[in-house]
DNA sequence: TGTACATCAGTGAACGCGCGTTCACTGATGTAC
DNA sequence: TGTACATCAGTGAACGCGCGTTCACTGATGTAC
């Protein structure tokens, strides 16, 4: 075991991601990211300052990818369906991250990083709803916005928590489509 | 002060109430909240052996008092956009039994009182779904009851994490009602 | 190419703390007669 | 009405634990000349 790891910042956050994915955002402790990272308890202070840090840094990585998805399906589609899918997916296949940076009382939310890229993650949403071709007509935009993000918000923490698994079959993503769906109405069916 | 509290069941759970709106479920302690219940610390064991007992007794209180809100609103209107109103009304009203009761890992989820209560609500809620008239023609009654869920359970979730508060003015309800009549669609408006 | 030195990354011992749970106990209550 | 006794509710000392953070340190790296 070489003295300089590497990459620690790097290996802290994947042991964060593992940790939260097995046991939640609140039952992370700095010493088992460190053993995790086969690294000294105190490892991992050098590169995140305290334990917020870690969480700080891990909700800044979760809000990029996030609004990275989102523009993503923006760009490629210009759906607000598919929007809302991609927010979906995104929480699912990135729980760890999506269950941390809606819990800003974890991290430091005022740091300046985590809040440029919550920032970029909101425009992304917010500025979708109010382009994209396929919503209602005469619908009020703002509204419209709060709908999107709180149908995929609520579908996606139901999800992750397990709520929704009596209800819904196996194939998450059709779920999703179907729910998100609901939102534009049926004048993308005609 | 004397020797036999009185209901110190109670005491103990109002102390969780305050206790978890001031810093979220996961920053409570059993230790703190004898002390907050004006007793030794190891009083509360008696009542709710132990600690999950203790946010599992509070997570079958708000799923009962979440039924009964919802099964009101049913009741007194027969639509779905008051029914949802109610919901998220709730959340806020409640925040405390409201955080907790979506989170099964703090709990004894298995708990046959929790159970019970649990499915009163979700039966409320779907049934609700279901028998409601204003909801849109031809829809899937069971992607609806989902979405319908997904909508008030994300925006309360929202809300009380903080994320809508740039987004939404200061009446609440005003706003809740709009959300939730993005669902019914346009056909309530005419 | 070689050497001196500054900088950086990780170590490991130590600190003080609050926690959940256990245990033998004691004070208070209520019930049987 | 009075007494004995069982039951219940709350006490307080003790346990062992893992935690976050600090600190002086040491091993490794890279840069200036």
């Amino acid at each position: 075991m070489p003295y300089h790891h590497g990459d620690l910042r790097r290996a802290v956050l994947d042991a964060a991601v593992t940790a939260i994915t097995e046991s939640g955002p609140s039952g992370v402790s700095l010493r088992d990211l460190a053993r995790r990272a086969g690294v000294s308890h105190a490892g991992p202070i050098h590169h995140f300052g305290d334990k917020a840090g870690v969480l700080t840094a891990l909700a800044a990585e979760g809000f990029t990818l996030l609004a990275d998805a989102v523009t993503d399906a923006q760009q490629r589609t210009g759906q607000l369906v598919e929007m809302g899918v991609a927010y979906i997916r995104f929480a699912v296949e990135h729980r760890a991250h999506f269950q941390v940076m809606f819990r800003p009382d974890l991290y430091h939310a005022d740091d300046p990083a985590v809040a440029a890229a919550r920032e970029r993650a909101s425009e992304a949403l917010v500025s979708g709803a109010g382009s994209v071709t396929d919503r209602r007509p005469g619908s009020d935009t703002d509204v419209l916005a709060v709908a999107a993000w709180s149908l995929v918000h609520g579908f996606a923490t139901l999800w992750l928590t397990g709520s929704l698994q009596a209800e819904i079959g196996p194939d998450l993503d059709a779920a999703a489509r179907a729910v998100a769906e609901t939102l534009v109405g049926p004048i993308t069916q005609g």
